[in-house]
DNA sequence: CTAATAATGGATAAATTTATCCATTATTTA
DNA sequence: TAAATAATGGATAAATTTATCCATTATTAG
């Protein structure tokens, strides 16, 4: 469904944001630890989220990665799959015609149709920060 | 959300059921030409399907591939999508997690669950054979 | 100012998926 | 039986995704 990338990505965010909501910035270890990904891998995801200002990142020492306020209150799943994986999700068409659309569709154009707006009410629903509160609480888990 | 392998043979099986309801088989290269794919990909994707069972091919002159009543009637899009890329869709974790269920979930468990079987209601509901008649109208397309 | 820390960025490498090539096998027709 | 046809299967190659390595930059504390 997602790539690779995308998957350590929103796993790492609900990371970060939960280490956020305790006050808490983390390093890049900390977050591979944490979720289990190749730690040089994950480097360059949260890069790309940081620049598109998803996440903040510090150098240096008491450096490290972390979610403001804002961030907190504004970054859905839809957000961080967007920064990754761009658009094709919403867009792209189940079998991979360039051009399917209402007067052109394909042969299962209104079935994904269905699939892809649920899926995407549901990413564009969904807080990243929510998703850290029950980590948190120990309801859900970001191993194994 | 799917491999172009399975792309590929989704859209091969429907021009396939198409034809077979036509009284007509078709070669790899028809198949290819129809559904604009590598020829030599789409080949061994049509090995799977056929070692499946999901369609018929036969060799030499007046050989082809083809789809009998029986596979017209029960070849779903799931049949294909499993045959292809396996049970992944249905119950991989949203997320890549090995292990993640009702009792360990995953931070977006319940609300993949929600997508996922919608998606999986979908696939078991919708038959090839469906699809070509449709395709076989001009009310739908498999190229661009 | 120096040493230590942590992210960054560029270059590579490994793994997987997608795609191609070609010799072989099976089948049909003449 | 010979020639032509069409799928098959194995080996390889190209492309993409995933993963690693390392030197550099920025920042902090002493």
């Amino acid at each position: 469904m997602f790539s690779k990338a995308c998957e350590y990505g929103i796993r790492a965010s609900i990371f970060i944001a939960e280490q956020s909501l305790l006050d808490c910035k983390v390093s890049l270890k900390d977050v591979a630890d944490a979720i289990e990904s190749p730690a040089a891998y994950t480097s360059k995801i949260l890069q790309k989220l940081s620049k598109s200002k998803l996440i903040n990142s510090d150098k240096g020492p008491t450096g490290g990665f972390s979610m403001d306020k804002t961030q907190l209150e504004q970054v859905k799943l839809s957000t961080i799959v967007y920064a990754i994986d761009g658009e094709a999700i919403y867009n792209g068409c189940g079998l991979g015609l360039k051009n399917c659309n209402a007067s052109k569709p394909c042969p299962v154009h209104d079935q994904f149709k269905v699939i892809r707006e649920e899926l995407k009410k549901m990413l564009e629903s969904t807080l990243v920060k929510t998703l850290a509160v029950d980590l948190e609480k120990g309801l859900t888990f970001l191993k194994r």
